[in-house]
DNA sequence: CTGATTTGACCGCT
DNA sequence: AGCGGTCAAATCAG
């Protein structure tokens, strides 16, 4: 079936470009409403200024200066993708080590600097910045900067890919349609996509469009998982397994404030889908987490 | 002892 | 010149 060759082909992409477990990228049936085509045009065109850093296929902004470090207080200026979320928590499912605090002007409260800790034994470059931005409740703002490549997954769940039966056990989370993110929000940072190949293979698999499929998870029924623009919600719906989801930290409609990614997604258009992912990617871990319990 | 955190210094950017 | 991101020595914790 071409639909589903095509929605293999961006899997397969997204197994190398998206901040995604490997787990994930290998057991996850990536339904997401970007052209495909776009993104493998995208990656023929960016194949001779493509650089490669920290295994992903990005290539970076062309204001971006890519410094060598060789001297204290030197960094790389960023980058090719960071994420911007509000939240309550601060937990990602990562582990991080600290490497730095300051004093931020009209910030009431010190940013905290993280670096993977498998930065060295790994390479991995991801970071991230924490920032207080309420007392009460405490709220966060934390900035990621990079991927993380390093293989650093607390219990991450298993997840079939090739499991594509809505009858058994089975979790949707859901992206909205970029389309609609546009109409609603005029500046947002969000490209629209046509998105034609990719819902027909949805509608071949019965599903509607922005749905990612996922299967064979020890969850609850009819759990779904929406990515709402500019908030995201996990939520459980009809049967009473509040307490299973929120066993954990979330609450069955768990609020996590709004994400904003500052990428070019004109370079690569799954690059939406990767943020969102990205953020589900913790949410998925602790839910694992509390299952395991 | 080893790994994580703290904190002042360093340095590029605006 | 000031700000912000990173470094790395000192310190802390298990």
């Amino acid at each position: 079936m071409k639909a589903i060759q095509k929605l293999i082909q961006g899997q397969e992409w997204s197994q190398n470009t998206l901040w995604l477990p490997e787990n994930f990228g290998n057991n996850v049936s990536f339904m997401s409403n970007y052209n495909i085509n776009q993104v493998s045009q995208t990656l023929t065109n960016n194949t001779s200024s493509t650089n490669r850093v920290d295994g992903n296929r990005r290539s970076i902004a062309t204001n971006m200066v890519n410094k060598v470090k060789n001297k204290r207080g030197c960094y790389i200026r960023k980058r090719s993708w960071t994420s911007t979320q509000v939240t309550s928590l601060i937990d990602d499912g990562y582990v991080w080590r600290k490497y730095g605090q300051k004093e931020i002007t009209k910030a009431k409260h010190k940013r905290n600097y993280f670096r993977c800790t498998h930065k060295f034994d790994q390479g991995c470059q991801a970071t991230k910045q924490v920032q207080q931005i309420d007392d009460e409740p405490p709220k966060y703002k934390i900035t990621y900067n990079k991927h993380h490549t390093c293989k650093n997954y607390l219990s991450t769940p298993q997840i079939i890919f090739d499991s594509i039966n809505l009858e058994d056990t089975s979790i949707l989370i859901s992206f909205k349609s970029n389309k609609l993110i546009d109409k609603e929000q005029v500046g947002s940072p969000f490209p629209s996509y046509t998105h034609e190949e990719s819902n027909e293979a949805l509608s071949s698999l019965g599903l509607r469009d922005n749905q990612l499929l996922l299967s064979e998870f020890r969850l609850p029924h009819n759990l779904t998982i929406m990515s709402d623009q500019p908030g995201a919600s996990l939520m459980s719906t009809g049967l009473e397994n509040e307490d299973v989801v929120s066993k954990g930290v979330y609450s069955p409609n768990f609020e996590m404030g709004y994400i904003h990614e500052t990428i070019d997604y004109s370079e690569n258009p799954f690059d939406l889908a990767h943020c969102e992912l990205a953020n589900f990617n913790w949410i998925i871990q602790d839910l694992a987490r509390s299952q395991s319990i």
